[in-house]
RNA sequence: GGUCCAGUAGCUCAGUUGGAUAGAGCAGCAGCCUUCUAAGCUGCGGGUCGUGGGUUCGAAUCCCGCCUGGAUCACCA
């Protein structure tokens, strides 16, 4: 890396030219503007308490050192206070001849350290997927390819929540009212079929709660009383109890609805390495209890309800197990939260949830340090930003949701229709023109929602739907396929740049800026990984693409007559069609190879 | 009310540990297909970075106050 060789010298620089002892880490260096000459900048400002001298005179004194100590640096500028440096065209080019041979350029080797846990998606069973956990699925998939390539072992978890109050209403529902329909007879996907009857149940369920009201009971009441709330927490006290028949009959819907969740990650192209039930852990936090009230760490109410007081923190008291005994959503995620430890001795649990529950994981990692669990500093909580509607927020009751599945194939279909409008794929088979239709629909999804920063709240807007135009994923997909278009091209006509020497070449300024950001990808990645932040790799492919279809257009890279040239930028191709790949591909998102 | 997060062009979003004249896309206007793919390229217009202070060589970025919007503070998950 040049930088830290710049450093390195100025280190020396200012050892000898000022006596002063400094760390290499102190020096500001940054990409040069591109309205001013040169490569890298050294910010001066910083270093006038070193040299007890004017920003220009120490500029220039640095700037001749640079240039007399390193080869690399071929010439020098000032303005102000920044010292601008002009890296050689031989320093670039032997970079990018040892960088494009190399395959995973970019990506570091596996460290041999304890893995990352990250845990995303944690549907519930009763309703289909929507826009919000499409966010959560391609943001908790990215993170775990990008740490995955800056070294780091990565396990990826689901936790499903498959039982509860909620499960209970639709199987009410589909007792009362499904005369027997199954995904099978209906040919209904499975988690929409259950959801509708979600919805059934709260329809009616609102109905009741409005006659109980017109008789005079007051909201809440009748809230509490409606007769088939009254049957759902019946079936979840038989459910608790083992009951042969509930269980049956929860087993078997939830079936359906696994498979209709696997067709949507399928689609999607998103998967786990294990998947945690929460049937089958949500009564282990109860022992961490225990060991909280034997430790004096919690306290039992006159009522028998056990809770955590956190007033001396800033926060609440919080209930860990009601009075009868039974344990609520923070009980449980202590209990897996320790399962997970068990099982894998991360060095980081990472959950990928909504920022509406930034206060139960902070209260959880408390809790849990207060218990004395050590390993509860790696807890990290991936709060993203809720994905709005233009008229406000989604909601799954009232209708106002986009769907997942609906939400892909409409992508698809846009990109069909595009595709047809602009005359493509008349030479395509059937089955090619269906994946290219896939690919750039989802890319088109995938990258809309990737590239905004996680944090944040985002827009979707229905009625606008998706663009294929400007900043999207279609364009760097449409830009991969001209590269691949210009190297097939080269290759027909028997243009082959391996044999050209292209060592002494010099550099013009769209290839030196191409060839900069392809530089720039490793440092790229890594910040990526420290931020959790996929948009940064989605914005980095955007400017790689931008900045290639610009030099594409000023240049004619086969009508080139120097023929080490022309070897350069169809090389210049390849390694830019290799690293949009590497890069893509850790949002989840394809390139074709023509389109 | 307490806590947390956000506020950048008409709209959707970028903006690295504080650095040079704050950037893209969409939308609008004007050009470019006998030339490697026009899902593209070029140009124009568009900003008191919510607001008022502070810190310093230098602030969209850091600190404090205020305004606006959102989330949360359940014996729901």
């Amino acid at each position: 890396m040049i930088e830290s060789k710049l450093a390195e010298s100025l280190q020396n620089a200012v050892n000898t030219l000022y006596n002063q002892e400094v760390s290499p880490d102190i020096f500001q260096i940054q990409k040069t503007r591109p309205e001013f000459e040169g490569d890298l900048t050294v910010v001066v400002f910083p270093l006038l308490h070193l040299s007890h001298k004017a920003p220009e005179p120490t500029a220039n004194e640095l700037g001749q050192w640079l240039t007399e100590q390193l080869n690399e640096v071929k010439a020098y500028n000032v303005i102000k206070g920044f010292l601008n440096l002009e890296i050689t065209d031989a320093y670039w080019i032997s970079f990018f001849k040892t960088a494009a041979g190399e395959k995973n350029f970019g990506f570091k080797p596996q460290q041999d350290e304890p893995p990352v846990v990250i845990e995303y998606s944690s549907p519930n069973t009763n309703k289909p997927l929507h826009l919000g956990h499409v966010r959560n699925n391609l943001l908790g998939w990215s993170v775990a390819e990008i740490l995955k390539a800056s070294g780091k072992r990565v396990v990826k978890v689901n936790l499903v929540n498959d039982r509860g109050i909620h499960i209970c209403k639709s199987m009410i529902a589909w007792q009362k009212w499904a005369n027997g329909k199954t995904p099978k007879n209906t040919g209904q996907k499975g988690d929409k079929l259950v959801g509708n009857f979600y919805v059934l149940f709260d329809k009616a369920y609102k109905k009741e709660i409005a006659r109980l009201m017109e008789q005079g009971m007051d909201e809440k009441e009748a809230a509490q009383k409606a007769p088939l709330i009254l049957k759902a927490k019946e079936m979840l006290v038989k459910w608790e109890a083992g009951d042969e028949e509930v269980r049956q009959m929860w087993k078997e819907m939830n079936s359906w609805v696994y498979a209709g969740f696997d067709a949507t990650y399928k689609r999607m192209g998103i998967d786990f390495d294990k998947i945690y039930y929460e049937s089958e852990t949500y009564l282990l936090g109860k022992a961490l209890v225990n060991e909280g009230l034997e430790k004096g760490i919690f306290y039992r109410k006159q009522d028998g309800s056990v809770w955590c007081d956190l007033t001396d923190e800033g926060l609440d008291e919080k209930l860990l197990l009601r009075a009868d005994g039974t344990s609520v959503y923070m009980t449980q995620d202590l209990g897996t939260a320790q399962l997970r430890y068990n099982d894998y001795h991360p060095q980081k649990l990472m959950y990928v949830v909504g920022n509406e529950q930034n206060y139960h994981f902070d209260v959880l990692q408390r809790i849990l340090k207060k218990l004395g669990k050590s390993w509860a500093d790696g807890i990290y909580h991936l709060s993203y930003g809720m994905v709005e509607l233009p008229n406000g927020k989604m909601k799954s009751r009232e209708g106002t949701v986009v769907d997942a599945d609906d939400m892909m194939e409409e992508m698809a279909a846009t990109a069909r229709k595009t595709s047809k409008e602009l005359g493509k794929f008349d030479d395509f088979t059937p089955e090619e023109s269906f994946k290219l239709f896939e690919m750039i629909g989802l890319g088109a999804l995938k990258y809309f929602i990737l590239k905004v920063d996680p944090k944040k709240t985002m827009l979707f807007n229905p009625e606008e739907s998706i663009d294929f135009n400007g900043n999207t994923g279609s364009f760097i997909q449409y830009t991969h396929a001209r590269i691949r278009s210009v190297i097939r091209k080269a290759v027909t006509t028997g243009i082959s740049p391996e044999t050209e020497d292209i060592a002494g070449l010099s550099l013009e300024k769209k290839e030196k800026t191409l060839l900069k950001l392809l530089y720039d990808f490793p440092q790229v990645v890594s910040a990526a990984a420290e931020s959790y932040s996929p948009a940064q790799i989605a914005n980095y492919c955007y400017e790689l693409a931008k900045e290639y279809n610009q030099l594409y257009h000023d240049l004619s890279i086969l009508k080139e007559g120097n023929t080490s040239k022309r070897a350069l930028r169809l090389m210049l191709s390849g390694f830019t069609s290799q690293v949009l790949c590497s890069a893509m591909g850790l949002l989840g998102i394809q390139l074709p190879e023509r389109m």
